[in-house]
Parts: structure tokens; sequence; C-alpha cells
DNA sequence: GCCCAGGGAATCG
DNA sequence: CGATTCCATGGG
């Protein structure tokens, strides 16, 4: 793994009063493309802020603002300690992007890889709650992006606990017992009786979360196609963005496209245990073409 | 009306 | 097995 040293962090407080920390020197780290490349759905740009980019959302039950400031990243309403605890695994600053860019695109036949990489460069592959991940990619199946982000918003208003004016996402717990009939208020149609399946299993532990973190990648994948709804793309994303797993490799429509266009025989060998990297690199290269 | 959307389950041959 | 069809909903 190209594990990376711990940039500087440093815990301030904005005029009225609300804490926040910069971390020092984040190279890799583009804020717009981050939170806007289809892997998390509750981050939204900030309007006129003051910094060349601004996303707020809620993750791990806090409402909490990413901006980028010159060379450092600010992240508002955040102390140091959860910084630590979560954020830094969270906005992926626990790996070194430089290297694995590198070598991502050192091969000789990577050269689509290149101006993908180019392209995309800053997109850093979040490690987002596991439950919310799984719930969250049930919901993005057949579907686009801004309907999955409304039917999200439902999800946390109506089952989620409220956090200032905005909502966590709903835990286990707080949807355990739910029905499809409870779940209309989403508009989610199908998906309904996907996502109380999940609930069901996940809870009940047939399906142990806990377990696929030490599971061979192909166990790990057979462990969440247990829950309905969840088929071989649900789960490289839910391993993706959700437990770290940077060698998942979801096969959208648009990497569909890109493997028989441009990888027919499949991606470069340097890829190897990066392949989601690659994946994140290739989805938003293809995607903003023309 | 049509088509498509970060797919998957059920069904059919 | 692989290939096709249906699934809810909303925007273009």
């Amino acid at each position: 793994m190209f594990t990376t040293e711990k940039n500087a962090v440093i815990q301030k407080t904005t005029e009225n009063g609300l804490p926040y920390v910069a971390i020092e020197g984040v190279r890799e780290f583009d804020v717009s493309k981050t939170f806007d490349c289809g892997q998390c759905f509750r981050f939204e740009p900030v309007e006129n802020t003051p910094y060349e980019s601004e996303f707020a959302g809620v993750a791990y039950g806090r409402f909490i603002s990413v901006a980028r400031d010159k060379e450092d990243l600010l992240i508002f309403n955040c102390t140091k300690e959860f910084f630590e605890e979560k954020l830094r695994h969270f906005l992926g600053l626990d790996l070194d992007y430089e290297n694995i860019r590198r070598t991502l695109t050192e091969s000789t036949d990577s050269s689509y890889l290149r101006a993908a990489a180019e392209s995309a460069k800053g997109i850093r592959i979040l490690n987002q709650n596991r439950w919310e991940t799984i719930c969250s990619f049930i919901i993005s199946q057949n579907n686009n992006i801004p309907r999955i982000m409304g039917i999200i918003e439902r999800l946390c208003e109506n089952f989620g606990t409220k956090i200032g004016d905005d909502y966590a996402f709903p835990t286990l717990s707080q949807l355990k017992g739910v029905t499809a009939e409870d779940l209309s208020v989403l508009r989610a149609g199908f998906r309904n009786k996907y996502i109380v399946d999940a609930v069901e299993k996940i809870a009940s532990g047939e399906v142990d979360l806990g377990a696929i973190y030490d599971m061979p990648i192909e166990n790990a994948r057979q462990e969440l196609i247990k829950i309905k709804g969840v088929g071989a793309k649900v789960a490289e994303c839910t391993l993706l963005y959700g437990f770290g797993r940077v060698e998942a490799f979801p096969v959208d429509v648009w990497v569909k496209r890109i493997m028989a266009e441009l990888y027919e025989n499949g991606l470069p060998e340097c890829t190897k245990n990066y392949e989601g990297i690659a994946q994140q690199y290739l989805f938003h290269w293809r995607r903003n073409l023309k």
C-alpha cells in the first residue's frame, strides 16, 4: 500500500467561535472532483464561498464543510480529534495519490489511463460509512445521480437524526423493522424492498459487515451479494467507497464502454491492487468528455 | 410519447 | 449456462 506521511493539522476557530482545522500542504485533493464524481450523494457545493472550492454535507453524523485554500485543506465544524478519528480516513488522506497515479500510468499501454488520470487528477476515493454506502448504492441502481440524491435526502429527513438544519444518514437500528410501505415516502420504487432486505440481513447478522474487512475480496463480494438488490456493481462500489478496498472495480455503463473500446483485454498490469482508483479516473474522464 | 439513469432479479431458451 | 424482460420514478 502506498500510504503517506501525515500532514500537519492545525486547530483553529472562526470569528463566530466555530472550530475548524487546517490540514497543511495537501496535494492531489480536488474538492469539487472528489465530492462531485458520483461516489457520494450527500455533499453539495457551498454558494458564495470565498475559497477556490468548498463542499458541505453530513459525514459520520456531523455536518462539515471542506474547502481548498491555496496549499491547505480547511474543514469547518471539525475538531482535531474528530479529524483524526474519522475524517483523515474519510477523505482518503492516508493514501499517497502521487505515487499511486504515477504507478497507474507508468506502463507503455497506459496511454488512455494517462489522459484519464490527468483529467481526473485530484479525485480522492472517500471512505464513507459502510451502511450508508451499501444503502446508497442499492438506491443508485438503474437511477441517475440527481434522483439518487433526492431519495437519500428523503431517507435522511424521514428516518435520520436531526443535526441543526440537516439530517444524519439513518443508522441500521433506526431503520430496523421498517417495511417497504414505510419507505414509500422515498419514492424509490422497486428499491424499497431491497433496502428492507439489507436492513434485515445486516441487523440480524446474516450478513456480517464487520467480518468483511478481513476477508479476501472474493469472499467479501459473496457476503455482500447475499443482500437482494446487491449485485456485482453495487458490491464493488460498496467495497471501494465504504470499505477502503481500492482494488475493487465497479463496472457501470460508462466503464463498460471504456473497457470495450480501449481495454478489450483488461486494464494494464500496473493497475493491480489499485483498479478502483483507475476506474474512478476513467469514469470521470469519459463522463466529462466533450 | 420516447429514452435513459453509476443494475439486479426473475424468467426463458 | 447466456440472453431478455421487468422493475418505479423523474428529467430531458
